[in-house]
DNA sequence: CGGCGGCGTTAAGAACGCGTCAAGATCATC
DNA sequence: GATGATCTTGACGCGTTCTTAACGCCGCCG
């Protein structure tokens, strides 16, 4: 049996959740607020979050990075219409979907279990290849004409967040969070140098990238 | 069978929908007042509210919200010829459609399937296509005729939302909201230009939109 | 008929984002 | 503590994008 938590602040809609998710036979947990969310987390190991955005007492992106601290289970984010900058901020913090308020209970349902239904295969394709180069996750090596190619650690990272979302558009903050941290989501220049050095070693022309791609003004995709 | 809630205090125009909805295989109720058409919301869970604006007890536009508290089942709005403001607010509100009175039958009945269409599915793969071109809201790419059409960030933020509400008004308000930020509802003007830039780069004649239409006075509507 | 407001179109300067190079600062290693 | 690699930071040029203004069109109303 599936075991959700929903962490919200508002009666009704926590009631209108329990009721609903348990007829689905869902085993549903719930909390009012981000401290104690937190705790149920940990304590209960659920195998969903589903997290409400407007808590009394945290911002709902220190729950997510709380969550994420230690955990892969997938989350997904309640916002309330017209808040597009906190389901960015919620996304690149780590959740998984997002559902706008009033939501249809048919929509939650279903995000939902796409979001278990991802969760459950964990282990990816670990190599991923272009006409020009291959990128092994597992063994963090990339390989060109045969022979290895030198990245340096940073190098890496991007490369290997860039490559785990193959096809993707990954956003600047994005690669900023996973790469160097929170703090640094402002630092868009540090991408701009290793994105360089990375094509200067993988594209067959530097300055016409055929693979790292440039998506102006939003980020950055890998293309095999 | 398809369950229709009607709140409206004009006893002619109620006898009327009643009659042809009912000849349409509607299950249809009724409610006389703001007060006992939320009770009746919340009792019996209709598949679609149709909502006079102009009622005895309470302002319209506080009905739509007592409504979207807690639940996303479309609203169609009836309003007296003239009340364009009033429109606008209901709409800004959550409602999902309008219909001016006095109304045809049909144009109502075409609303009322529209709307019921749109509520079924819940979009798990969030790819929106026309005969033209397609957007993919997860990899946020637009593809037409085979190849990727470029998009500068704010067309694409634009088009977003547009195509999170496809066939749905949605406000001149709501657009500047989500795309450039609370500040800037009066701003009017961007919209223009850039639902041109847009019309230009995906429209097959762009001065006789197909996709991207406006309601004028209102807003936009895309309509795959 | 003439003014007014909403809409679409175009153009131009300002502002911004991206790529590049290169010079310190920092770290790891021996 | 010296050396070399790696990371951070700054400056610059270039192209793109945003913002703003001006103009034409159309429907509405006095």
């Amino acid at each position: 049996m599936t075991r959700v938590l929903v962490i919200d602040d508002e009666v009704p809609i926590l009631r209108a959740l329990k009721i609903n998710l348990a007829a689905r036979k869902y085993e549903v947990s719930t909390a009012a607020d981000g401290a104690s969310g937190l705790a149920a987390m940990a304590r209960e190991r659920p195998d969903v979050l589903i997290l409400d955005l407007g808590l009394p007492d945290m911002d709902g992106t220190d729950v997510i990075r709380g969550v994420r601290g230690w955990s892969s289970t997938p989350i997904i984010v309640l916002s309330a219409w017209g808040q597009e900058s906190q389901k960015v901020a919620a996304l690149d913090a780590g959740a998984d979907d997002y559902v706008t308020k009033p939501f249809g209970m048919d929509e939650l349902l279903a995000r939902l279990r796409a979001a278990v239904r991802r969760a459950a295969p964990a282990p990816d394709e670990p190599v991923i290849s272009t006409a020009e180069f291959t990128v092994d996750l597992a063994r963090k090596r990339v390989t060109r004409a045969g022979a290895d190619v030198r990245l340096t650690p940073t190098e890496w990272q991007l490369l290997e967040v860039l490559a785990r979302n193959a096809e993707r558009l990954v956003t600047q903050r994005q690669l900023l969070q996973e790469v160097w941290g929170p703090g640094y989501q402002n630092e868009a220049h540090y991408l701009r140098v290793y994105m360089a050095s990375l094509r200067r070693k993988l594209e067959p022309d530097p300055s016409a990238p055929r693979y790292l791609l440039t998506e102006p003004g939003m980020g950055y995709r890998f293309c095999p």
